[in-house]
DNA sequence: ACAATTGTACTAGGATATTAGGACAATGCG
DNA sequence: CGCATTGTCCTAATATCCTAGTACAATTGT
């Protein structure tokens, strides 16, 4: 369900987290949907129960999904308050993106310009898919 | 020559080392330019010679510097395709977050609204650092 | 050639982060 | 109620990271 990679020098609890929270985010794990619970989900991928239920935890406590003890691991509805939490997220990737790519000798217009390319890009894209 | 905190919970080295990039991406460093010995630097910031070869070590193989035994660590010209590799970097990151930022309901015009806040943020602070 | 100066390799201590194991608590369902 | 299933707490082993100390190697310049 989730493809991780031992190797790659990425602790394996960060990268199953952002898998999860891109699939919520991009909207591929619907509000709602149940997850594998986290001995399902340890066996899959050959870690430990609680390295699972740590990133369970964290989304959670982030506010992209909703735990229940007994009952299972959601994804949580996007309320109105949820929305401006992960605006306030979308705010802090875009800091950070700025300091680095300010620090790697990008001037301001070339930054504004390169969102406002991906932008674009992204547009043409939903407009061949459902035009 | 560098500011460092100590209390920032960022590690030195990095801090030194982004301070550097900066310095160099920017033109403030010109190519060419000597840097401080490793020995200079350490006492001037109370660290240890290594961490700062550390520093160098790794901006070096980054392309950003290069160091010459018994001679000392200069400046290099920041060539174009290193240019171009950040640049793709930078790219991708905003492409997530783009991505990330429609799918909350952001429109484009407050990405790049948001983008340019944050752009201003950060020029603000790099003014008072060094007028 | 020699001595001074430069960066580097090797090592290690201490802190922090990551993962795992086993017992516990809350919930759901017969 | 009783049992299975869920996530969680506590603990600890292990790995990784960061910084420093000391000795070494390469270069420079006299």
């Amino acid at each position: 369900m989730f493809q991780l990679d031992p190797r790659s020098g990425v602790p394996i609890y960060l990268q199953l987290k952002e898998r999860i929270r891109h699939q919520v985010t991009s909207g591929r794990l619907a509000p709602g949907t149940r997850l594998p619970t986290v001995r399902e989900l340890a066996v899959d991928l050959r870690i430990n129960a609680n390295t699972v239920s740590r990133v369970y935890s964290e989304l959670q406590r982030e506010g992209y999904l909703e735990t229940r003890q007994g009952s299972g691991t959601y994804v949580r509805e996007v309320g109105r308050d949820l929305r401006e939490a992960r605006r306030d997220r979308v705010r802090e990737l875009l800091r950070e993106i700025v300091a680095e790519g300010l620090n790697l000798g990008y001037t301001q217009e070339e930054l504004i310009a390169a969102l406002k390319a991906e932008i674009d890009r992204i547009h043409d894209k939903d407009r061949r898919d459902s035009p």
